[in-house]
DNA sequence: TTGAAAGCGCTACCAT
DNA sequence: ATGGTAGCGCTTTCAA
């Protein structure tokens, strides 16, 4: 009797579900046994497991997850906030780090962003499936969230944030570190007037990366560079160029926050305003996202580690697994300034 | 004693999280009215239901969307199986499809994927988290698969699959129509000699793309094109073109069976093969995806209607809900030709 | 309008 | 090794 009730109302959509009761059933052993046989297959014999298991099949059986995740209190989803897919490096990184994600066991929930607002709504979301984890690649990452959710329980980590004087768990590049890195080279090159495409205001990636430009070529006594703004866009980057090229003295170098702006910056320079890239101006962009390497672009930028940057990302992530320290985890990765033909390579002076 | 015991167990992760029940006692209602009042407030005074909601946000209350999945037997989640992230039409494909299902209420799982085997775990672990519906953008997915997943009951809808006699949900565009239109273009700008440069082997989008070119040019009595297969990708598009430069007669217009390897086969033909585009070479992609409208490529496409083709399957995933008719459905949109200086313009010519 | 009670499908803890 | 049982946190009847 009791049997027979089980499942037996005729609700939800569609075909009626396979559910563990009808497989063991089926299988002539108790629910439980079911469940063991699919968790890894301790305290079942493994003739009841296979018995299990093909009766399983046969009746096209799969378990439950969201069940699963509300009685272990593990959903087996972990967010993913991203911000403009139009970025060749960041819809890499998505890719890259959803099949990390998948290789452990996550599966990422996926939301897309424009705005502040945006992000707080996604994390709301997030918090709701209850996910794992949570990873943040948005510019728009506002800090007094990012602390509060740390608190709450779900681990934000953050991709590329603002990092200074930040309380919560982020994987970064060294930006200023970077910032000052550019400026030493095209100083070196023999540049004097120089250009900045910044990111969108208050992006914290592009603060940090403009900040150690800029102290660089004040500690080497060079002028102030000229600034556009490019909104980490393809079309920002190539306005922001028009906007800096109209300058006089007009600079020689531009260095983009980022390789998008970068590229834009590069195909107005060349199509709209007629200057040769690098004998007219040089271009040196930020991220080493794909299409950099493109010989149309042929970058010099700085690259970051992505790879290593998602595996910190979720080793930060594991870490704060259940009996979490509630202490925020922070990994500060080094970047590589990578030499390609849109800048004079060092040894074509001199 | 009872109302002590609930949640009263330490075990989860982190800070234990707020309960319905928690927000009902602190408001002083039963657990069933703080549920009535976030389900739209029907069936609780508005007094009542200010009261609860007050008290949740009070308590940082988030209803467990996992336990409303189970009991109600909708998820809330749409899966999204994605192929090649490299692809700026896809990348921005899934970033538009993401908005729209955030807009009603449904939250994306992503699963990137590469092989013909990876759809099928894909699919899988979507059906475990009971997704109510699931977007494949991806041509790797099997016929028979999609067969059998529309049975079993979650709706699986495909972007641009192979169309012939597919007995499955799916929108796209009518590829034979756009390829049969890029021949009598070409044909029309006076090309003689034709290559044409394929994707996967096997994708249904190029085999249709493919077939309406080629039966074109043989209602107008033109010769066969010579073909490269370029993967999909800028880098094998980049390959193909060498190859088909390599041919002699050299063809004098070249369609690739999207954007991204027209991108690599006009930046291989103008760097290294030194052709001018489109003075020696015209080419023809298919997407327009974004970066088909820089100025640097400024490429002659097909444009695919991507809201459109969003729309329709947002609508087709609905229209699937809970009586579903197990009737398959599909929606082909028309493409249009967008002219730009990849190609002789028409009125340039006689 | 309100509350009590019955599950959704699973895991985990008991007994045996 | 196995089966019974108690929930996970919610929605949804059903009475009051």
């Amino acid at each position: 009797m009791k049997l027979l009730a089980k499942n037996a109302t005729g609700r939800g959509t569609g075909p009626a579900r396979v559910t563990a009761w009808q497989v063991a059933r089926r299988a002539k052993v108790s629910q439980s046994a079911v469940s063991r046989a699919f968790a890894g297959g301790a305290g079942v014999s493994s003739e009841t497991r296979d018995r299990i298991l093909a009766v399983a099949t046969e009746l096209g059986y799969q378990p439950n997850a969201l069940a699963r995740g509300l009685i272990t209190q593990r959903s087996g989803i972990a967010g993913v906030v991203i911000s403009d897919f139009g970025n060749p490096f960041l819809s890499a990184a998505v890719e890259r780090l959803s099949k990390r994600l998948g290789r452990i066991g996550l599966q990422p929930l996926l939301i897309a962003v424009d705005t502040e607002d945006d992000v707080r709504a996604a994390l709301s979301t997030l918090e709701q499936y209850r996910v794992d984890g949570c990873f943040v690649i948005s510019p728009h990452m506002p800090q007094k969230l990012a602390r509060r959710y740390h608190s709450v329980g779900t681990t934000v980590l953050m991709f590329n944030p603002q990092m200074t004087g930040l309380d919560a768990s982020f994987v970064s590049v060294d930006n200023v570190a970077a910032g000052r890195a550019v400026a030493d080279f095209l100083l070196d090159e023999g540049h004097v007037r120089l250009g900045y495409v910044h990111g969108p205001r208050g992006a914290g990636t592009d603060r940090d990366r403009y900040a150690g430009f800029v102290s660089r070529l004040e500690e080497r006594s060079a002028a102030r560079p000229a600034v556009g703004w490019g909104e980490y866009s393809y079309h920002g980057g190539a306005r922001a160029m028009k906007a800096l090229a109209a300058q006089s003295p007009r600079p020689t170098a531009v260095f983009c926050a980022s390789d998008i702006m970068a590229m834009g910056a590069m195909d107005v320079a060349r199509n709209a305003l007629d200057l040769a890239v690098p004998e007219d101006l040089s271009i040196v962009g930020f991220d080493d996202a794909p299409p950099a390497s493109w010989p149309s672009y042929d970058l010099t930028t700085i690259r970051q580690p992505m790879d290593a940057m998602i595996e910190a990302g979720i080793e930060i992530l594991l870490d704060a697994g259940p009996d979490r320290t509630n202490k925020p985890t922070q990994r500060i990765l080094d970047s590589e300034l990578v030499l390609r033909s849109s800048t004079l390579t060092p040894s074509a002076r001199s």
